[in-house]
Parts: C-alpha cells; sequence; structure tokens
DNA sequence: CATCGAACCAACC
DNA sequence: GGTTGGTTCGATG
C-alpha cells in the first residue's frame, strides 16, 4: 500500500517531500551508538527502501540529523552523500561507539523500528 | 557465505 | 511507458 497524508480533509498519496520529512523526523528516534535498516523504516511507512534511501539523501542538516544511522539490512554501511562519503559515513559510526566488524555493522547495535513500534505484534513463543 | 534477479514506490526522462 | 535510486528478500551454488 502507498503511503497516504491527509491534507486539508483530504487523504491523498504522499509526495517525495512527505517521505523524506516522515523519514528525516523519524530517524532522529534512533540514539547514538545504535543503527537501524533502510527496510525496517520502509516497513514503517509502507515505501521502498530504496526511496528511504532516496529521502535521507536529500538531508539538509547531516550530523545533526542522523542519516548515517541507517544501514542496509545485512550490516553494510550503505551509500552517503554527504561531504565525505561513505568513508565518512564509516568514521561517524566509529566514533558513536557501533563495532564495525569488516564492512559490517555488529547487529547488537542493530534495532529495527518496526519492531520496536509493535510493527508485527508477534509475541515470543518459549 | 556470495551471487543473482525480481520487487519495491515516487520521481524523472 | 521505461529507468532510476544511500535496498530487500528468497532462491541458488
Amino acid at each position: 500500500m502507498p503511503l497516504l497524508v491527509l491534507e486539508g480533509g483530504r487523504v491523498r498519496r504522499a509526495r517525495f517531500d512527505d517521505i523524506v520529512e516522515a523519514v528525516l523526523t523519524i530517524i532522529q528516534l534512533v540514539p547514538s551508538g545504535m543503527v537501524t535498516t533502510y527496510g525496517s523504516i520502509a516497513k514503517l511507512l509502507g515505501v521502498s527502501p530504496r526511496l528511504v534511501g532516496k529521502a535521507l539523501a536529500m538531508n539538509k542538516k547531516p550530523i545533526v540529523i542522523p542519516c548515517h544511522r541507517v544501514v542496509m539490512s545485512d550490516g553494510r554501511i550503505g551509500g552517503y552523500s554527504g561531504p565525505g562519503g561513505p568513508e565518512f559515513k564509516r568514521a561517524l559510526l566509529t566514533v558513536e561507539g557501533v563495532k564495525l566488524c569488516g564492512d559490517r555493522v555488529d547487529k547488537g547495535h542493530v534495532i529495527d523500528l518496526y519492531q520496536l513500534l509493535g510493527g508485527d505484534q508477534q509475541i515470543n513463543t518459549p
């Protein structure tokens, strides 16, 4: 289902700018030393993971809005269009305390926002 | 584990 | 209509 937004009492399909706003808001929930994935944000919003990436690339204030705390689902860093490129992204994550094994982040630092916000409502079955 | 290919959603041509 | 992204997932070796 595509992302819908409410405007003037009408429901309409989200525009790219709406998605950018939503994504940039959501990633501010990710604390320093933790990262999340494109996919979890995408599920949360109902858009494609690649679109999330594009939205992050629109970030006007890198560092203050932590677009660098979003990585790929397999742990690889992903892209970074801000100054310094992906290499700088790595450096930032390291400084924030995220462990990197080769080109992958340690899974212990990855949080899934979709599950965290009750996206699937699954109960543990011991 | 690594690679492959199809699906993804809004924008752009 | 087809391509394009800071991607994903399942299938395959």
